[in-house]
DNA sequence: ACCGGTCGTGAATCGGGCA
DNA sequence: TTGCCCGATTCACGACCGG
C-alpha cells in the first residue's frame, strides 16, 4: 500500500497507491477493520486500485456528492465502418465487458452499495449511462434505496450517426440523479441559480451539450485519445453547479481522464478520484494540476450555446399546422404536392422531402422547401416557414 | 365471456367483454387451453378485462408492433399543492399502486413475456415510461431477451413546473424500443422516410412534441379529463409510422383512452386493444368510432432502396445500356475498367463484379459499383446507377 | 489574416439472401 | 448452419492546408 496524502487542489502531482483490495493478499473479513480505514479523507487525490476496495477504505458519510460514470457493458459483436469504409474506433477495452447481465448486474450492486455507505445522509448520487446499462443502474439502485429525484437527458449536438441507416441516431445520453434515501430531503440543489442561468426559467431535466472534442480532449504523445469516452467539462460544471457547493467533496469512483477533478478545481470543490488504470490516473493528474481554480464570479453556469433548431417538416404535420393529405403550392401556384402523414411530400409515385420535392418540381438541383412551399388559409396563401417559426417558438 | 368479434375499422361500437382471466373462476391449467385460444385475431377490437388473460387468449406471433403504456408505480406520499395552493390533479389511480418494487416488477416481467409471445418473429416493442418505473421496465425486457434497440426521449414542449422547487423540471419520458430477439434484425424501421420528414438528416433520439392538450384531450360529460395520463397522438403517429406498415397488426396491452387505437385506425393499421376499465374502454370506442382514416397517398408505405429488385449488371449489357468491350471510369478518371460480355468487369487479367473490382481498384475492402462506376455519354460522364433505374422501372 | 475545401472522428449493442 | 457476396449506409465539429 502507498502512502496516502491530502493536499490542496493545484498542489504537486500526487497519485495514491493503494492495491490491498480485492485482488491483494490481505484477507477481507467482513466489515473493513478499523486499521484499513483511512484516517483522514485523502482530498484532491486520486487513489489508483480496485473502487470497491479503496471505497471500503473512506470512512462512513464523508462525501457531499458522487459521480459515477461506470462501464456501460457495450455489446459490440463484429466491426463498424463508416459509409467511406473507414473504421469507427469503438469501444473495445477489457474494462467494459462483462460475461453477462447477471454479473454486471452484481458489479453494479457492489459500486453503488459501497458508494452508498461514504455518502453524507444527505448527499446525492448521479450515475450516467447509456440504454445498454442505465436501466439496470437504474434498478439497482432503486433496490439499494436510493430515491430518484431526476433523470437527466444529455442530448448531444454533436452524435455518431447511425452508418447502417438501421436505427435512429443515438444522440442522448442519460444521467440518473438520486439522494442517499427518500427521507434525506435536504439535499443541496441551487434551483434559483440555476433558473436564473436558464433565462429565468426552471432547468428541464433535458441538457444540450456538444460532446468532448478539439482542445479539451486529452490526448497522449503520439495524438491519441488518452481515455475512449472522455466526458465534457460543460456536463460536469452544470451537474456540480447545481447540486454541491464550494468546498464540498465529490467522489468519483471510475475518475477516467479526470474530468470530475478538474471541473471540481474549477469550480472550488474538493474531489476524490478512484482508478484502477495507472496510464488514466497519470493523465488526470496532470489535466488537473495544470487547471486553473476560477474566480467566484465567474462560477456560473455557462450560458448553453445553440444554433436554430432544426425542425422537422413532420413537426408541423404532428401540430396539426398542416394536414396529412393536404397540397402545398409554391408562391405562384405552378407547382403542387402532397402531404403525407410522414413528413414527406408525394409528388405522383415520388416522394421526398420539402426540399427534394421542390427541386425537382422546378428542375433545380436544389431548393429550400420552407420558403418554396405555401398552403392556402382563408383564400390566401401562408409559407409554411410561418409554421416553422411557431413551432421554433414553443421550443424555444 | 363475451363475444368477440372481428370487424373493420370504423364499424359501429365494439368493446368485447373477456373476463376469463386471473380474476375469473376458470382455472388456469398452465397453458393455453385450446377452447381459451381465439380463433382469428380480434381486429380493431377492445378486448376488456385482465390484460395478462387476454394475450394469453390470442394466437402466438400474429402481431408486428406493440406500444404499451404501463402504470408508472408513481409513489406519491402526499399531495401537492402549486404556488398558489390549488391542488394538482395527480394520478392516485388504484390501478397505479403497488406494494413494492418486486411487485411491480413480478407484474412487468407477467405482461412484458405474455406480449412477447404474440409478437411475431420480426417485431418490435415500444414501451413508455418516466424514471418511476423505466428501470426496472428496462432491465426487465433485457431479462427476458428483448433486444434493444433505442431508447427514445420524449422531450415534452410544455411540461408540468416543478412547483415545489427541489429538482429539474421533469421535461421529458423515456420510450424503449426493442426487438423480439438480438437475432431479428429484419424488424420495419423507415429510416429514408424519417430522414425526408427530418430536414434530410437522421431522425434523432430525442423528440420534441407537446403534450395532449385542448381538442385532443378526452373530457366526460363534467368536463373532467377521461384518463389522467393520455398520450399525444403526435407520439404515437412517429411510433407508427417508423415502426410499422399499413395493414400492420397493433397490440397495446394497456389500451386506456385510445391513442393507439385512434392513430392506428388513421394511418391504415389494425389495432388490438387490452384494457381492464370499463369507462376507458368506453371512451375509447367512441373516440375511434370518431376518427377517420387519412388518404392513401398519405399513409401509402414509403418506399426503400433496401427493398427494390436487384439488378444483374448483366441486365444492363442485354439492354444496351453498357456495351461489351465499353470502358468505365470513376467520377474522376482515375481508375478503368473494361466491360465483359458476361457482365463482369476487367481489370487487366483480373476479372469480378462490379463491385469487386471497383473495391480492388481504389484498394478498400469494398465498394458499391453501382454509383462508383461512370460511362461516358456525348462527353459527360454518367454513372451506370442511371441505367439500374431505367431497367428498374421497366420490370416495375 | 481570412476563406474554403478536405479530412478525421465520436460510449455503436448498426444485413440479407442465396447456395 | 455456414459461407459468400451483393450493395446499402454519416452528422457536426475541429484541425489542417492551400490560396
Amino acid at each position: 500500500m502507498g502512502t496516502l496524502r491530502t493536499g490542496a487542489a493545484g498542489a504537486a502531482s500526487r497519485i495514491s497507491v493503494s492495491r490491498t483490495g480485492r485482488s491483494a493478499s490481505a484477507p477481507r473479513t467482513g466489515l473493513k477493520a478499523p486499521s484499513s480505514v483511512l484516517p483522514f479523507l485523502p482530498l484532491n487525490e486520486i487513489l489508483l486500485g480496485d473502487c470497491i476496495a479503496n471505497l471500503e477504505k473512506l470512512p462512513a458519510e464523508s462525501v457531499d456528492v458522487v459521480f459515477a460514470d461506470p462501464p456501460y457493458n457495450l455489446q459490440l459483436e463484429q466491426a463498424l465502418t463508416r459509409p467511406d469504409h473507414s473504421l469507427v474506433d469503438a469501444v473495445d477495452d477489457d474494462w467494459d465487458k462483462f460475461a453477462s447481465f447477471s454479473d454486471y448486474d452484481a458489479f453494479t450492486r457492489a459500486w453503488l452499495s459501497a458508494v452508498r455507505r461514504v455518502m453524507k445522509k444527505n448527499a446525492t448520487l448521479w450515475v450516467i449511462g447509456s440504454y445498454h446499462n442505465i436501466f439496470r443502474v437504474g434498478a439497482a439502485l432503486q433496490d439499494l434505496d436510493f430515491w430518484v429525484l431526476n433523470d437527466i437527458v444529455w442530448r448531444k449536438a454533436n452524435p455518431m450517426p447511425n452508418f447502417r441507416g438501421r436505427r435512429f441516431t443515438n444522440a442522448h445520453e442519460t444521467m440518473i440523479w438520486a439522494s442517499k434515501s427518500a427521507e434525506a430531503k435536504n439535499y443541496t440543489f441551487h434551483y434559483e441559480a440555476l433558473k436564473a442561468a436558464n433565462e429565468d426559467v426552471q432547468m428541464r431535466s433535458d441538457w444540450f451539450i456538444p460532446i468532448c472534442t478539439g482542445e479539451e480532449r486529452l490526448k497522449d504523445e503520439a495524438g491519441r485519445k488518452v481515455h475512449p469516452t472522455q466526458k465534457p467539462e460543460a456536463l460536469l460544471a452544470r451537474v456540480l453547479l447545481s447540486s454541491s457547493n464550494p468546498g464540498d467533496v465529490v467522489l468519483d469512483p471510475f475518475f477516467g481522464s479526470g474530468t470530475t477533478g478538474a471541473v471540481a478545481k474549477k469550480l472550488g470543490r474538493n474531489f476524490i478520484g478512484l482508478e484502477r488504470d495507472p496510464v488514466y490516473a497519470k493523465a488526470a493528474r496532470a489535466r488537473i494540476d495544470a487547471a486553473e481554480p476560477l474566480s467566484d464570479v465567474s462560477i456560473a453556469a455557462p450560458p448553453e450555446k445553440r444554433a436554430e433548431a432544426r425542425v422537422p417538416f413532420l413537426s408541423l404535420v404532428e401540430g396539426g399546422h398542416v394536414a396529412a393529405g393536404e397540397t402545398l403550392v409554391d408562391e405562384r401556384r405552378r407547382f403542387k404536392a402532397t402531404v403525407r402523414a410522414d413528413g414527406t411530400l408525394a409528388l405522383g409515385a415520388i416522394i421526398g422531402s420539402i426540399h427534394k420535392i421542390g427541386a425537382l418540381t422546378q428542375g433545380l438541383p436544389a431548393c429550400n422547401g420552407w420558403t418554396f412551399w405555401h398552403v392556402e388559409r382563408q383564400g390566401k396563401l401562408v409559407c409554411i416557414d410561418e409554421f416553422r417559426a411557431k413551432v421554433r417558438a414553443l421550443s424555444a
